[in-house]
DNA sequence: CACCGAAAATGACAATTGTCAGGCCGCCCG
DNA sequence: CGGGCGGCCTGACAATTGTCATTTTCGGTG
């Protein structure tokens, strides 16, 4: 629709997604807009990482999931190096603790993929004027609950949910059979669960793993 | 590229994916081919049916993992009802289990969404000329290996992924416990897994469920 | 019809998992 | 310094889960 606003001051944009056809397809749906322009794409963190650094871009739009580096641990590290790049994260899952994560790391944005796709670009104008925009759903509940668990905790249970016994779970981080069980009970507990694999799904929803 | 065949015969698409985000883009990328119309979009497995059946598409492109009725299932009713639509899965999931399954269904194509987003539109052409097109990394290996577990056993294995406990699952599935373990224990077996969870994982990975 | 094999179902026994009541630091605060 | 608090760790006991030997049911087959 604006057509007027073509090459001027085109908005620059990098894109980083692990799915090549949905790289490709954000990209084609963001390049029809006249006024924003994708300088490059990235398959994941790492790429994505220096392609900001050396494109310089005016906003940064990334998926959470990505194999080498994870879209918020790319945030953070462009926050600690103050590029200035303001960052989108746009991804499937709507859970409490990745939002979280995703503001301390400085992201400007948080969008769910279930979103029509015509808002993305709208989302991208409001970020590049310094608006912070967030998923609808998200901004009022997800502020919720804090994650319970503790370091220990979270480890035993991310390998107990993968389905390694107690016994594996002992051997590969040096404890006890029965600290890890212990462990396992507490966080249990802590979720309302009623056995280590509904707690560690439960864990998973909220973003804890 | 090719702007020659603009309107005169387009091929007519109908596209259906629950990520709002990504059937917009998947869209914008295929109409940008100055040869394909994508006709309609749906976001579910139901209105996607609907929306086949009143568009009459060359081509029906569709995700598997969806609400109310999956890819698989839609792709299975146009085949019983011989609606001459030609059927390209696109999915996120590698699963033999699945290709198995879409083949079965009639399906015309299996693509994986790693897949560079360039060739999707090659695909469907390829498909719209009565070829089939299959994931060069699925065409190959996938063939392999056949589903073991019986009806009981990959009911029972679902629920037990879930986090349900033996107790629990005899209930909703009007067994006695031990017959729900004895299920677990044979599928546990089949599976070479250590333990329920394992268990379920690995048939998840295979398609199984 | 009698037989076979496969899946469904069960209960007893063994192994794993979950709970509990503590002990052992390191850290913060008065 | 001397609690007090919270995270980390452990073993003993109870509950749940996994294995096995066996029985029942049923569709197919000679």
């Amino acid at each position: 629709m604006p057509s007027l606003k073509e090459n001027r001051k085109a908005i620059r944009v990098v894109l980083a997604e692990d799915q090549g056809m949905v790289l490709g397809a954000l990209a084609a749906l963001l390049e029809i807009e006249g006024d924003i322009k994708v300088t490059a794409k990235a398959r994941n963190g790492k790429e994505a990482l220096e392609a900001v650094l050396t494109h310089k871009p005016d906003v940064f739009i990334t998926d959470i999931e990505m194999p080498l580096m994870s879209g918020l641990d790319v945030a953070a590290e462009l926050k600690r190096r103050r590029t200035g790049t303001r960052v989108v994260i746009v991804t499937t899952f709507a859970r409490a603790g990745y939002l979280r994560r995703a503001l301390e790391a400085g992201a400007n944005g948080y969008l769910l993929k279930d979103m029509p796709a015509e808002e993305l670009a709208e989302a991208v104008r409001r970020v590049h004027q310094g608006l912070r925009v967030i998923h609808p759903e998200l901004a009022t509940e997800a502020w919720g609950e804090m994650d319970p668990l503790t370091d220990r905790e979270r480890q035993v249970l991310r390998l107990a949910g993968e389905g390694m016994s107690s016994g594996d779970i002992a051997a590969q981080l040096s404890l006890s059979e029965g600290t890890v069980r212990n462990y396992l009970s507490e966080a249990i507990s802590k979720m309302g669960a009623g056995n280590r694999v509904e707690a560690a799904r439960m864990a998973r929803t909220k973003g804890w793993l």
